[in-house]
RNA sequence: GCCCCGGUAGCUAAGCCCGGUUAUAGCAGCGGCCUCGUAAGCCGCAGGUCGCGGGUUCAAAUCCCGCCCGGGGCUCCA
């Protein structure tokens, strides 16, 4: 049968490198490009005719009209059959192929027979770009969409699973999920895709109004500007993060952005995935923007000597930024951009023993790093996926997972390996919208370190291959606001002070003098609070108190301090609470001095960081970026 | 990428279906009054390429076509 894979492509290049068979078609050594066409990689079998040939033609004709395209190229492609027709009834078939869907009024090109060839290709995003059809004598296409077909190889089956902490395995069908319906609404999502109400995701309001974050209309999709307070939130978490994986034993490096898309070590990887990258032209050469700190750090370690003795080894970087170029379609607010700031944290191991080891560390330190951002285990589901011989070779490993978390996970089991990786796990927010996403993940990967060339010398002064281990142990700082902002506006649904963290507020005490005679006073106090390293300004403009308590409020500002005639004679502060009296509660006015205040602040940050915010202490001086 | 919805002042929206004076509000901004005790004080002023480009028409925010941006869905997620 002809067996057609069908590429709904923006562009193609090829290049004729080299005869294959003696009986190659004569042609030029040149580059050719072709743009907005689609690509039919084509194989003759055995037993195929003319007609079959034609009869393919008409199958792609119809095709064609649907994705409104006309132009094709004919691309000879031996490796979809290991039944090949014999070169000249091939390359027959092919020419009548050709001939006939120009009869058919389709402008055809074709790349010559019986070459090695190179080629770059751009395939477009939509649901019908990637087609495989196979066309049997005699028979009309049916139309038989294998879809995926891309990766010519079968795609792996999944198995679902919910797995106990005791590690007992009950398959999603038969699992009772009360009790745990967050994980309910995380295993619909993966497994099946569930319709979300059409609204605009709650976090991209809270983002503006807060005025953190926003899009930027003259960059690209996905590609966000970040206002003072947002700079600061983002920047503390940063520091967060790179702090705890440094504590954890992480070597902090940086490596560059982009790299040669023709470079021998990436060239092969990436070329299966050629649509998900920003591609940036230099002179004649190709650049990619990396999409993870792998590249870098992997090239690195390539260069790198390394003994069994300094196992497990731990490189880090943060990556501002990473990139991918993701349908436009699938981004959304802060959960999925096309550039965004990722820690990734790789470790050398020596064999899958110590790899095991430093994957429950690692798991703790992704625990440890959540509830930095106040989330806890209550506010995301784990998910494990595994190839079916690594459960049954390593199941301590995989249970003693479930354990340390203490509630019961989503299991993916695959039949086969289809990714470089055997195990990996996630933590998964489930939002407002009942959509879920990835924050932090590790996984044991066998195969980079060889594509990679990195090695170790063991005791016996051999060579070894190492694992390597991949983790981020936040996940993208960008989501880890989105997941403290979906949890805000979740407690303000359900009656609770919407806020972050204290150590993230931008402003943790506003001060609000009662009228104009006490600007004096509260100008002291918020300078004597500043000092003490905690970020305080105070509200000059000419408004009534209440107005200023109502802003300070909706800025989610942690502690008001309101200054008058009262706390001027007694020295004692009239502290607003937003855990008790705020967001509308309208609760009990703490009495406390300032020292109490200021080291309540210490008590509740501490091993946090710190930073200054870089507004101007009195709002008047403010400029107001949003709304 | 495809399908659906949206884009009107800095922000949030009305007007659009059914074309016709000077495009309408609220908030924010600016000016003034008010000097206030824990979630919105009062008055005034200014503010507009109606997302961009083209077309239809005597006349377009309004109808048609193309594009850009946002949201949702499909699909995908190394």
């Amino acid at each position: 049968m002809v067996k057609i894979l069908q590429l709904h492509s923006d562009f193609i290049e090829f290049r004729p490198v080299e005869k294959e068979i003696p009986s190659a078609e004569k042609c030029e050594k040149k580059i050719q490009r072709l743009e907005d066409l689609v690509v039919l990689f084509t194989c003759v079998e055995e037993g195929d005719t003319l007609q079959t040939g034609r009869e393919a033609m008409d199958g792609v004709k119809e095709y064609l009209e649907k994705v409104k395209a006309h132009r094709i190229l004919i691309y000879p492609y031996a490796h979809l059959s290991n039944k090949l027709a014999s070169p000249s009834d091939a390359l027959k078939i092919l020419k009548e192929m050709k001939s006939y869907a120009e009869s058919l009024g389709i402008e055809v090109h074709r790349a010559p027979f019986g070459w090695c060839k190179e080629f770059t290709l751009s395939i477009k995003g939509h649901p019908l770009a990637e087609q495989f059809r196979s066309i049997t004598p005699g028979e009309k296409d049916k139309g038989e969409i294998v879809s995926e077909a891309l990766k010519a190889e079968e795609k792996v089956k999944s198995y679902w699973y919910i797995m106990e902490p005791d590690g007992r395995l009950i398959s999603v069908e038969e699992y009772d999920f009360s009790g745990h319906e967050n994980l309910k609404k995380f295993a619909d999502y993966e497994i099946s895709k569930m319709r979300a109400a059409q609204r605009t995701p709650p976090h991209v309001d809270l983002m503006r109004r807060l005025e953190l974050v926003d899009y930027e209309p003259a960059s690209d999709p996905g590609n966000f500007r970040w206002y003072p307070k947002g700079r600061l939130i983002k920047s503390l978490i940063e520091q967060f993060v790179t702090e705890k994986v440094i504590a954890y034993g992480g070597m902090e490096v940086e490596t560059p952005i982009m790299y040669d898309f023709e470079h021998p070590s990436l060239s092969n990887y990436l070329h299966r995935f050629p649509a998900r990258q920003y591609i940036l032209k230099s002179d004649d050469k190709n650049f990619f923007l990396r999409f993870s700190a792998c590249f870098g750090q992997f090239l690195m370690l390539h260069d790198a000597q390394i003994s069994y003795r300094q196992l497990p080894l731990r490189i880090y970087e943060l990556t501002r930024y990473s990139f991918r170029r993701e349908k436009s379609g699938e981004l959304s607010g802060l959960r999925r951009l096309r550039s965004f700031t990722m820690p990734d944290v790789h470790a050398i191991c020596a064999d899958m023993k110590q790899a095991k080891e430093e994957f429950m560390k690692r798991f703790r330190l992704s625990i440890e790093t959540l509830k930095g951002f106040g989330l806890d285990r209550n506010d995301y589901e784990l998910a494990i996926r595994f190839t079916k011989s690594f459960y049954e070779e390593n199941k301590d490993l995989i249970i003693s997972l479930v354990k340390e978390f203490g509630k019961p996970a989503l299991v993916e089991m695959w039949d086969e390996r289809f990714f470089y990786f055997v195990l990996k796990w996630e933590f998964n927010f489930v939002d407002n919208l009942d959509k879920a996403s990835a924050l932090s993940t590790d996984q044991i990967d066998i195969e980079n370190a060889k594509r990679y060339g990195i090695f170790y010398i063991d005791e016996n002064g051999e060579k070894k291959v190492p694992l390597i281990l991949h983790c981020s142990p936040s996940g993208a700082i960008e989501r880890d606001l989105y997941a403290m902002l979906e949890k805000a506006y979740r407690d303000q649904k359900e009656g609770r002070p919407p806020m972050l963290p204290l150590w993230l507020s931008p402003t943790q005490v506003r001060i609000v003098p009662v009228a104009d005679r006490f600007y004096a006073e509260a100008e002291k106090i918020a300078e004597e609070i500043a000092k003490c390293g905690v970020r305080v300004d105070w509200d000059d403009r000419p408004l009534t108190m209440q107005r200023k308590i109502r802003e300070a409020e909706m800025e989610w500002i942690p502690y008001i301090v309101v200054i008058g005639q009262r706390e001027v004679e007694s020295g004692v502060l009239s502290v607003r609470d937003r855990r008790i009296s705020g967001a509308g509660r309208g609760g009990e006015i703490r009495k406390m001095s300032l020292e109490e205040l200021v080291s309540e602040i210490k008590d509740l940050t501490r091993g946090k960081p710190f930073k200054p915010l870089s507004l101007p202490m009195r709002l008047s001086k403010r400029p107001r970026f949003y709304g």
